[in-house]
RNA sequence: GGUUCAGUAGCUCAGUUGGAUAGAGCAACGGCCUUCUAAGCCGUAGGUCGCAGGUUCGAAUCCUGCCUGAAUCACCA
């Protein structure tokens, strides 16, 4: 019966090993011991073999030495399953090696598997992700980009897990920061319009904004050389009293005022999308605060009611989380207009409605923990029973050399100059390597289209996403090395070897099982093996950087491999058959795994 | 001050449920293009895993204390 171990794939011979340690201490030792007992994984690359024991947990039963345990244990597995061709112990560990024949299977049974991305879909959730969440007075920077990236890949990855899964977007479009800029369009935009001028919306209104910012400053330091103090100054600036005389005209629904907010969010809108179309994002539902914030607050007013919150004496409305060890939290201001946390109450609720969720995941950064703390806490004072379901993910922020980036001081690094400076950069390296002379402009510029993105996209997932992280403009973004474009480097050599062997008519039917097959090999498949896994150790842990790192591992594993040995050129057609199918399956896998990332991979670069 | 998070090579980051000699890339130095894409491969060098205790056969990982940094503790969003 021991030829049959030629069709026992490595999984299977984990679990055969686990019950030959089971069976072997009970009789060499006379214990029974549980199947959680026997501590299996695979080996580390620096030593020989393919799975280990770790025997240390056992020494109380075999009441010897962790070598001689490891060594009598290596004795009884050798002896008792024939897939198993040598073993050594080196400590308290008894590395075993699988034979050739397992790990064939193993890759046989992956490859039969076409569907690389088959996960169960039946225990799957409905799921929301809201990201991005701009506020309409400025342009996407830095940050924004980090929070899309992250905000889709979820999506992604937990979509390939089986989740029913929804992005939305909620726009902060009302406020007195859209204000300050229609007022100082209105002051000193002479009725120019982003089309007279060529500039992109967003960054036309955010121009006002800066503006006002600048103009307002002035005022101020004015007011103060007259020998007012900071507070008197901001008291009778006229620019902010007509910014805020301006929130609340748009609050009456005054019309024309109404109307030039739309007509600038319009513009904002317009530069918005060309952004998220340049990095590859999109959304099922755009929420607007303007549309949330009212049904928020009859929210707040009917936890009044219901004795949840309390009314101070100025009017103003608070809940009292004490009992939580947190502090007292406004809701409505005393003239009855809304607060922040006002309308993330108007548009959760409007959410559930809309969608019923499971899950619901706040791709927010890390500076709003408090927040999130708050409004899940309140929702579940006002006894929604849904709320259990919602989760703040936190990311951290993007520093500069120079520290943390400020808008208001105009120390962003901005979304738009950052794309467009990665796919120059990405031109510029193509151009000088050549590779894409036989190609079109409109082909070429693609594809720089593809590797700037990536370089930047791999840069940013990369990183565990709960940690700051370091952005230097200058040095940060690479093409070499652990990046994006080295992973897509890998891919395009694999997609070129598929029409290579295309061309010479190589089909790979069926991979011949009698091949024997190498260590480059092997620790290619082990990778392999891995890819559900780690996806769905990404999405329990909502972490893309989990896919980013595995897929580099693969594409280094892959360019070895690639260096070490000929693929097409083997003439033995069953090493043939085999390595082309190999370096197909690799591709795949790597393609998948950026796809989760939001990259998209080229054919050629 | 309270709360939360972080501290790993010169720099940017990995490090699985506690497991072996803590890994990559960048920067530096030395090799590889007559061979399926050199955006690559190989090698050298680089570490008191913030510090001190504790738990454990075993700690970068868990616990306690301290040091340092970040965020937050708004009638801003």
């Amino acid at each position: 019966m021991y030829y049959l171990c030629s069709l026992i794939t490595v999984i299977e011979m984990e679990k055969l090993v686990e019950k030959n340690i089971v069976d072997a201490m009970a009789e060499l030792y006379g214990h029974d011991i549980d199947v959680a007992d026997v501590q299996i994984q695979p080996t580390r690359k620096e030593f020989e073999g393919d799975i280990t024991l770790v025997v240390f947990p056992l020494l109380r039963y075999s009441g010897k030495s962790p070598e001689d345990t490891a060594g009598e244990l290596g004795n009884y597995i050798i002896n008792s399953n024939p897939g198993i061709i040598s073993y050594n112990v080196i400590k308290g560990f008894l590395n075993m090696k699988v034979s050739h024949a397992a790990w064939l299977d193993e890759f046989i049974s992956l490859w039969a598997d076409r569907a690389v991305s088959r996960f169960d879909s039946s225990q799957g959730k409905t799921i929301l992700i809201e990201y991005s969440s701009p506020n309409t007075n400025k342009p996407l920077h830095l940050g924004h980009i980090r929070n899309n990236l992250l905000g889709f890949s979820l999506a992604r990855i937990l979509s390939a897990c089986g989740h029913r899964v929804y992005k939305t977007n909620i726009v902060n479009d009302r406020g007195i920061h859209i204000c300050k800029s229609m007022l100082a369009w209105q002051l000193f935009g002479e009725g120019k319009t982003p089309s007279d001028t060529g500039m992109k919306g967003d960054h036309f209104v955010g121009k006002y904004y800066v503006e006002f910012e600048k103009a307002y400053k002035k005022e101020i330091s004015e007011l103060m050389s007259e020998g007012l103090s900071a507070g008197e100054a901001s008291g009778r600036s006229e620019l902010m009293a007509g910014a805020r005389q301006m929130l609340r005209k748009w609050e009456a629904g005054d019309s024309d005022t109404v109307e030039l907010w739309k007509r600038m969010n319009g513009w904002v809108y317009e530069g918005f999308d060309l952004t998220y179309e340049a990095l590859g994002v999109d959304f099922d539902r755009i929420y607007y605060e303007s549309d949330t914030y009212k049904p928020g607050r009859e929210i707040v007013m009917e936890g009044l009611e219901k004795g949840i919150f309390y009314r101070k004496e100025d009017g103003s409305v608070w809940v009292n989380l004490a009992s939580d060890s947190l502090d007292e939290k406004l809701l409505l201001r005393a003239d009855g207009t809304a607060v922040y946390i006002t309308q993330d109450l108007g548009t959760a609720v409007q959410r559930y409605k809309d969608f019923k969720f499971d899950r619901q995941y706040y791709v927010v950064g890390n500076e709003q923990n408090y927040h999130f703390q708050v409004l899940k806490l309140i929702l579940e004072k006002l006894g929604y029973e849904w709320a259990g379901g919602i989760h703040h993910f936190s990311y951290g922020m993007v520093n500069l050399p120079e520290g943390k980036m400020k808008s208001r001081e105009g120390k962003v690094v901005d979304a738009d100059d950052l794309i467009d400076t990665m796919i120059i950069t990405a031109r510029e390296m193509s151009d000088e390597l050549g590779k894409l002379h036989d190609y079109g402009d409109e082909e070429k510029s693609k594809i720089h289209r593809k590797i700037g993105m990536a370089a930047l996209k791999y840069f940013i997932l990369k990183v565990d996403p709960r940690k700051n992280m370091m952005f230097n403009p200058r040095e940060s973004i690479d093409f070499n090395g652990r990046t994006g474009p080295f992973i897509q480097y890998t891919y395009a050599r694999i997609r070129s070897l598929m029409r290579l062997a295309e061309e010479k008519g190589y089909t790979v039917e069926d991979i011949d099982s009698d091949v024997i097959i190498n260590e480059k090999e092997t620790e290619l498949v082990k990778l392999l093996r891995q890819y559900k896994d780690v996806v769905s150790e990404a999405a329990a842990l909502l972490n893309p950087s989990v896919i980013a790192n595995y897929a580099y591992d693969l594409a280094r594993e892959f360019n070895q491999f690639y260096h070490d040995y000929t693929i097409l050129g083997e003439k033995v057609p069953e090493l043939r058959n085999f390595r082309i199918a190999l370096s197909e399956y690799t591709g795949k896998i790597i393609c998948s795994s950026m796809n989760l990332l939001g990259i998209e991979m080229p054919d050629r670069m």
